[in-house]
DNA sequence: TGCTACAATCTAACCGGTTAGACAAACCAA
DNA sequence: TTGGTTTGTCTAACCGGTTAGATTGTAGCA
C-alpha cells in the first residue's frame, strides 16, 4: 500500500507537505513543490487511506441510517425506499457516508442504538421507521450524540424530527370525502402509541367537526398496539353496522381494497376509498386511489441537513412538517346522494 | 474519551494486556489480572474506537453496498428491498458493516466504482442493480478487489455472481401457458444487453421448442437498450397483429396490466398475463396475476457469503443461479380452446 | 545593516488501537 | 542444582494519516 511516506520520500518533501498538498492547507506550498507532490501521487496511483484520515480527525464522514424494527413486512415496505433515496442523496453531497444499520436480533434492540451512539463510527444517526421506543432515543439524547427522527415526532420534543404532516393530510382526505358528499367515513387507523396515529385522528377529526359532525366510535377501527394489517374481521364489523360507511380512511389501501373485495364490496360502487399514504402502485390499478402522497425524498434530504446542522453544534427548529398532497383518482367519486 | 492507555493506568497493567483483556488473545491473560481490567472498563464505560482497530489491523469490517444507476424509477423498485435485508442480515450475522453507495452524479460513474474499491474503505464490495457496466466490473477484478454481483451475471465468467435462475424462470412460465392451452404467447423483454435479457428469451424459446412451437418475431416485443417500462405503441402494435397473441409474458405486469386495461382488453378474458418478476401487489389486485418469484431475501444472504469466501481468499463456484418459482394465480386460466 | 514578518518546510508527537520481542517468575524434568 | 519451558506482563514500534512548533530563507522596511 503506498502511503503518504512513499509519496514524501519519492518527491523529496517531508510528510507534513504532503498533507497540506492533499488537503489545500492549512499551510500554504509553494506551486513547484505542490506540482511535484501531484506528479509522485498520480504516478504512484496514490490513495489517502480515510480510516487514517478517520482516525487522526476524531470524525467518521459517516451517517448511521437505522432501520429499527427490521422484519420482513416493514422492511420490505416501499414507502421506505423514497426516503432512502433522498438520505443516500443528501449524504453524498456533503460528502458524507452512510452506514446502514439494521437490527435483525430483536432481543438486542434496547441496548443496540445507544451502543451504536457510543460506537465512535459515525458523526450522527438517522432512525428511520417508527418502532425505535421513545425512551431509548432519550437516551441516546441524553449522551449528547446527534440523532434525527424521520417519519413521525417524538413525545420527548427535545427530539430533532422531520415528519409529512399526518393531520393536514388526513384532515384534506376527509374534507374531500365530506365535500363530495360522505358522511360516514370510516376510519381504520394504527395505534395512537406513535405520533401519527395520533396526528391522522386529530385531522380525521378536525374536518368532521368543521362539518358539524360526531366523532363515532364505532366507525373508528384503532388497534392497542402497532398493527400488522387491517384484518378481516375489523372491516367485515365495520360494514356490517346498522349503519355502515359510505367510504374507508385507511393507511394500507391495497390491503383493505383486497378484504373489501373478498368481502364482496366493490370499490367505488358500493363503498368509497381514500388512501393515507400512497403506495407505489395505487394509480396502476383497475380502480386507481384517491390517496395522499408525501415528499419523501425531499423528507429524507431534509432530515440530511437536519442532522448535519445539529452535528456542527447549531440547534436548527424542529419537529419539521411537510405537507402533504391529496391526489384525487377514482376511488372517491362524488357520492350518489351528495 | 476513554482510551485503551486510561484503561491501562487505573487498571494498574499495561496497554498490552488491557488489549488481551478486549480480545481474549493471543496471549493469556492472568483471571485476576482480567477481572480487574474488565471491572475497570466497566467503571469507565469504556468503549473501544473500532477506527483506530481498523487502521491497526488493516481490514474495515465493512463491505460496500452499491446501488448503481440510481434513479428515481429504478430505486423505487421494492424489487430491490428484499435482497437489501437478505444482505443487511448477512453482514449483521457475520459482524460486518454495510455501507450504502450510491451514485447519483451520473457522470462519475465510470471512474465511481473503480475509486471505492481502491479507496480502503471496505473489504468488498456488492453490487445491486443491473447498470454496472461488464468493463467497469472487470476493470475492478483486476485489481483484485472482491466483489460480487447480485441479480444478473456479468459476461466475465471470472466475474462472482448470484442471480436467479431466468431461463428457468420462464420456461416454466412459458411451458405454464402451454400446457394451458396458449399458443401465441407474447414476449414483452428486456434488451439483450444483460443476462437476464437473454436467459429470459432462451427459456421463452426453450419451451416452444419442446411444444414444437416456432419464435415468431412478431409476438416478441424487445427494445434495442435498457427499457424503461413497456409503451402504449409497443402493446398496440402487439393486440393488433392479425392473429394477436393469447397471453403475455412481461417482467413489468402492472404497467402492462394497465396499459392492456386502458386499451380496452380484460385479463384474463381477453387475454391471459403472466409476470416474470413478482411485484409487491401482484396477489392484491382484482385479478391476481400468475407470476414467476425468486428468494431475493436468500440470494442477498447469499451474496455476502460468497462475498466473505472471496475475501478469505477462496474461489467458491460461481455463477450461482437460484430457481424462481411460479406462483399460479387468475391471470392465466385455461385456454378456452385448450 | 539590522530587524521584523512571512512563506515554505521539516521534525516529531498524536489519534487509539494491535502485537512482536524482551523479560521475569514459576514450574518441571533430569 | 541446572537448564528449558511455560505463563504473564511490559516496552515500544506500528498502522497512515494530521498538525503544532521549530527552523530556515527571503523580502520589506527603517
Amino acid at each position: 500500500m503506498t502511503t503518504i511516506r512513499d509519496i514524501a520520500q519519492q518527491a523529496g518533501v517531508s510528510v507534513a507537505t504532503v498533507s497540506y498538498v492533499l488537503n489545500n492547507g492549512p499551510r500554504p506550498v509553494n506551486v513547484e513543490t505542490r506540482q511535484r507532490v501531484l506528479q509522485v501521487m498520480q504516478d504512484l496511483n496514490y490513495r489517502p487511506n480515510p480510516i487514517a484520515r478517520r482516525l487522526s480527525l476524531q470524525c467518521t464522514d459517516c451517517l448511521g441510517l437505522a432501520l429499527a424494527g427490521l422484519t420482513e413486512s416493514n422492511f420490505s415496505n416501499p414507502f421506505y425506499l423514497e426516503f432512502i433515496r433522498g438520505i443516500s442523496y443528501a449524504a453524498e453531497a456533503n460528502g458524507f457516508n452512510l452506514l446502514l444499520l439494521t437490527n435483525h436480533k430483536k432481543e438486542e434492540s434496547e441496548s443496540y442504538f445507544i451502543n451504536l451512539a457510543r460506537s465512535h463510527q459515525m458523526d450522527g444517526l438517522l432512525l428511520l421507521g417508527s418502532s425505535i421506543p421513545d425512551n431509548v432515543m432519550s437516551a441516546i439524547q441524553a449522551t449528547g450524540f446527534a440523532q434525527v427522527l424521520i417519519a413521525r415526532h417524538s413525545s420527548n420534543p427535545q427530539i430533532y424530527s422531520v415528519s409529512q404532516d399526518y393531520r393536514q393530510g388526513t384532515y384534506e382526505a376527509t374534507q374531500h370525502l365530506l365535500k363530495r358528499g360522505y358522511r360516514r367515513i370510516g376510519f381504520l387507523g394504527q395505534s395512537l402509541q406513535f405520533s401519527y396515529g395520533q396526528e391522522r385522528l386529530a385531522g380525521y377529526q378536525q374536518a368532521l367537526a368543521e362539518f358539524q359532525l360526531p366523532m363515532e366510535e364505532r366507525l373508528i377501527s384503532i388497534p392497542a398496539t402497532s398493527r400488522d394489517d387491517p384484518s378481516l374481521i375489523e372491516i367485515k364489523t365495520l360494514m356490517s353496522l346498522s349503519d355502515p360507511p359510505d367510504a374507508i380512511l385507511t393507511d394500507r389501501e391495497l390491503v383493505v381494497l383486497s378484504l373489501l373485495r373478498e368481502l364482496g364490496y366493490r370499490v367505488p360502487i358500493d363503498i368509497s376509498l381514500v388512501g393515507l399514504d400512497e403506495s407505489e402502485t395505487a394509480g396502476f390499478l383497475e380502480v386507481p386511489i384517491t390517496t395522499l402522497r408525501s415528499p419523501k425524498f425531499e423528507m429524507g434530504k431534509h432530515a440530511v441537513e437536519l442532522l448535519l446542522q445539529v452535528i456542527a453544534g447549531q440547534t436548527p427548529t424542529s419537529p419539521v412538517y411537510f405537507p402533504m398532497q391529496l391526489i384525487v383518482r377514482d376511488s372517491s367519486p362524488f357520492h350518489i346522494n351528495g
